[in-house]
RNA sequence: GGGCGCGUAGCUCAGCUGGCCAGAGCACCUCGUUUACACCGAGGGGGUCGCCCGUUCGAGUCGGGCCGCGCCCACCA
């Protein structure tokens, strides 16, 4: 340590790290219940990936329990690994593809599939080298990746055991069809969008004679229009339900329907019904067993369906053809503007086309109905309440899942056809010539939804299974409640036999310091490694897990700043205590003064504190917490109380566990600068571990708390406190010893001269001032040191304070209605409050 | 359209089940080289708790309304 006076977190994280690995320690054998041990599955990362703000904060999270959980002597395990991610990833190396000059396309899918491993393996492991920056506790000896053989066995086999229980389904529906990766999607990857439209009313001749104006804003669809709908109460159109119209520019006749779904006060009433291109109109021409006709390809562009003259047509184009035709022919009545919503995909920005299309489905209300009940029940808790809340309302409306992807990147589904008819789905291709296996992947979410349990080694009856399974807390964003965390819930009572996990926590979104989202492409995005580079992981931990809530934040460097700050004070708190204990001294709470007894209740407290706090998920609290204990308790006043006294045996050792309990106090939170201190800090206990990561924690001596120390430090703080004020404010010079005098200060005269410089005195000099706080007045007796006048007019001020609060004290306690029905504990520390006031204010 | 949440010091935020003079960090001002720490210490200034009504002995805290902002869900073309 020598002559440094500041810790620097560069230089240090970095060796430090390195301890750890070695160590081992972040390996746990797979022994022991799941009860008795503590596990926590990070949200795999995609392989893609960069570390951002919200990694950080989880991790933080995240290490921050399962270090404190270590500490309390759990085997911990934190299951480490990675996503394919589908989408993303196919995304990245096409790009990069494009940027040689080839394609997917080009390359085939074998060798592109080769492609992205190679890819994987130059640059997947990113992440992980970026979470072990950050300090995070991960089991790296056991890193999974949801597309290893093991990973893609458990996947296949529920696919398989899902089909056969007739939970996975092929079938025709209406999908979000992303034009841009020519994939189906899921509705949790569809974005709505505010769209400036234009909406056009358009004639539909009656066979009958004359005609019904329909609204719409993709005329283009009208190509595949199958009915005109009207709601069954419009007495406008009931005359004409069951009667024909004509479809323009196709002239097919298109039956007119009564159906519930209309509004009569939309548009004009009447509704083209596309059965293949509209979410609605598939539901309604299901009702009513209509056709349904497909006319945009899954490239983008009108299909022959759409007649001679449209197909091949982008849609935009088409839909200018379309009112081009219409509007020569006479059938477009109106047009106006029409700001709405409309789907656009998540992945690549592209606006949805649904389509009717044959894909894998997946029925989810048999396992919404256990997931929504494992909440409900308490088994599995979803904090802050709220989510909970937002939880079960998803599952109660939930809808079938589109299960596959068009794509090349992920699990192919264990599917195989042949000629018109046969189907085989399991995990091995069937026997026999001819058969073809289907070409998707599965959403890359549903191999997420077996994280908990696919990763300890399921379906094999697996010691960390035993072990580690059910988990215990699972940390994460808000934005995949349902699109991982509900899945998980469902996949893990129904073949892990148990909840996946305990607990579940929906962090902060951290947002720019602007209040915008932090995102690449707006250029708000901060890279905590920067943070991590400039202040340590320390200081980034520490900030982030400041600002947190249950609430979106705004990233706030200064809790950062904060953090970088508690850290030179801990380091600087231990350079003390190094610096002053006698030699050969041994930490062991020997208190033998006032203070001793005060700093060591107190530090119980913040033990018990910082415990809950965590338990509680409020790390924000416990964050700050320590903060205050370190500075506003430890630094502030106990070291400060120290300075003067004798640093005999007793008082070295007291220090000494003081700062090493500190230190693990903070660890959890601070691992790199406390594990730096650890190995300073003089040990007598030979079974000391040589890391602080595997140091336990003691649990909370109650024989510590010490109600009376509290109550008298209180009262030398609040009197150091009041003489300070006075000091500064009459202008007495820094170094001073003043001569005071008091009465009923007790043994708390030697605190009282240490810190405000005052020498207590007796003698009958009439006072220049007299300072009061706590119900204790401190006479200041006169000296050259004090000007007379600034005192007087300190006294004044400090009269007609004591006054005002009294007369509101009085106020109160005159009020019969307070008097009479407020609790007597609150009525009764009001008059306490009176008494005191009144003495402090007769001793001026 | 429905739901959730936010609006407290110049800035970013705490204030749990209503009850000691509304707090913290940063910023600002003054002072300071006393046996850790100037990435420090001591002290200080600064708030109609968005607005209006109400409940209550008492409201930043509860209820209603209004204004401003954010997020989630949603099949009115």
């Amino acid at each position: 340590m020598g002559d440094r006076t500041r810790y620097e977190p560069s230089e240090a994280e970095p060796r430090i790290l390195a301890r750890w690995l070695e160590s081992g320690l972040f390996h746990p054998e797979p022994v022991g219940s799941a009860q008795e041990n503590v596990s926590i599955a990070v949200p795999p990362p995609n392989v893609t990936g960069a570390l951002h703000m919200g990694h950080a904060l989880n991790g933080a999270i995240q290490d921050t329990i399962i270090r404190l959980a270590r500490m309390r002597g759990r085997r911990a395990k934190w299951i480490l690994g990675t996503d394919h991610a589908g989408i993303a990833t196919q995304r990245q190396v096409e790009k990069r593809l494009e940027a040689q000059g080839t394609s997917r396309e080009e390359l085939g899918r074998e060798r592109f599939t080769e492609a992205v491993w190679a890819w994987r393996e130059e640059f997947g492991g990113q992440m992980i080298e970026q979470f072990k920056r950050l300090g995070a506790s991960l089991d790296y000896a056991d890193e999974r990746f949801t597309l290893d053989a093991d990973y893609a066995r458990a996947v296949l086999e529920v696919f398989v055991a899902l089909y056969e229980q007739g939970l996975i389904y092929r079938d025709h529906r209406l999908i979000n069809w992303d034009p841009g990766l020519r994939t189906a999607v899921s509705d949790l990857e569809v974005q709505e969008r505010e769209v400036q439209d234009t909406l056009f009313h358009i004639a539909y001749p009656l066979a009958g004679g004359g005609e019904i104006v329909v609204a719409t804003v993709r005329p283009e669809t009208m190509l595949a229009d199958t009915a005109v709908a009207v709601n069954p109460d419009d007495e406008r159109y009931a005359h004409l339900v069951g009667s024909t119209a004509t479809l323009p520019l196709v002239g097919r006749e298109l039956p007119i329907i009564a159906d519930e779904h209309v509004k009569t006060d939309f548009g004009t009433g009447a509704l083209k019904i596309t059965p293949g291109h509209d979410p609605n109109d598939f539901e309604i021409g299901r009702r009513h067993g209509l056709d349904e006709l497909t006319v945009i390809g899954e490239d983008g562009r009108m299909t022959a369906q759409a007649g001679e003259r449209f197909a091949g047509l982008t849609v935009a184009d088409a839909q200018a053809a379309v009112l081009a035709a219409l509007r020569e022919e006479g059938f477009l009545r109106a047009q106006e503007p029409y700001l709405h919503v409309v789907p656009f995909s998540e992945r690549s920005g592209a606006r949805i086309e649904p389509l009717i299309s044959l894909q894998w489905f997946m029925r989810m209300e048999e396992l919404a109905g256990p997931a929504a009940d494992a909440v409900r029940d308490g088994r599995v808790r979803i904090h802050p309440e709220s989510q909970a809340r937002r939880y079960l309302a998803w599952l109660e409306e939930i809808r079938p899942w589109c299960i596959s992807r068009q794509l090349w990147w992920g699990h192919q589904l264990p599917v195989w056809y042949r000629g018109e008819g046969e189907v085989h789905v399991g995990r091995e291709a069937p026997a026999g010539e001819g058969w073809e296996r289907d070409p998707d992947v599965l959403d890359t979410w549903f191999s997420s939804a077996l994280w908990p349990f696919a990763t300890l080694g399921w379906p094999d009856d697996d010691p960390r299974l035993r072990a580690f399974y059910p988990t215990d807390v699972l940390s994460t964003a808000r934005e995949i409640l349902f699109l991982w965390v509900a899945r998980m819930v469902m996949m893990g009572l129904r073949f892990a036999g148990d909840v996946p996990f305990t607990d579940v926590y929906v962090h902060s979104v951290i947002q720019a310091p602007d209040g915008r989202r932090m995102s690449k492409s707006l250029g708000t995005g901060i890279d905590p490694l920067g943070e991590i580079e400039r202040d340590g992981a320390d200081a980034v931990r520490f900030g982030l897990l400041a600002m947190s809530s249950t609430q979106d934040v705004r990233y706030n460097p200064e809790k950062v700043g904060q953090g970088r700050a508690l850290a030179t004070k801990l380091f600087n708190a231990a350079r003390f205590a190094l610096l002053n204990v006698a030699p050969g001294a041994a930490p062991a709470p020997r208190p033998t003064a006032l203070e001793d007894r005060w700093i060591l209740s107190r530090l119980r407290a913040a033990k018990a504190d910082l415990a809950a706090q965590v338990d509680g998920f409020d790390f924000a609290r416990a964050a700050l917490g320590l903060y205050d204990f370190v500075y506003g308790e430890l630094c502030d006043w106990y070291l400060e109380f120290t300075k003067g006294r004798a640093f005999d045996d007793d008082l070295s050792a007291t220090v000494l566990h003081v700062v090493e309990e500190t230190l693990k106090l903070a660890h959890p939170i601070m691992p790199f600068v406390t594990e730096e201190l650890w190995e300073l800090v003089p040990t007598g206990d030979p079974a000391r571990p040589p890391l602080l990561a595997a140091a336990h924690i003691a649990p909370e001596a109650d024989a510590l708390a010490d109600p009376d120390a509290e109550a008298q430090v209180a009262r030398v703080i609040a009197v150091v406190t009041a003489l300070r004020r006075w000091r500064d404010e009459a202008g007495v010079r820094r170094g001073a010893v003043l001569p005071v005098r008091a009465e009923a200060i007790d043994g708390l005269a030697p605190l009282v001269e240490r810190l405000a410089r005052v020498r207590f005195e007796g003698g009958e000099d009439e006072p220049v001032a007299t300072v009061t706080a706590a119900g204790i007045a401190v006479d200041v007796l006169p000296t050259e040191e004090v000007d007379t006048g600034a005192a007087q007019r300190r006294v004044t001020d400090q009269r007609e304070h004591l006054r005002g609060e009294i007369a509101r004290a009085e106020g109160k306690l005159a009020n019969e209605g307070f008097v009479g029905k407020a609790p007597p504990p609150v009525v009764e520390a009001e008059r306490d409050k009176l008494t005191r006031l009144r003495t402090e204010l007769e001793a001026l």
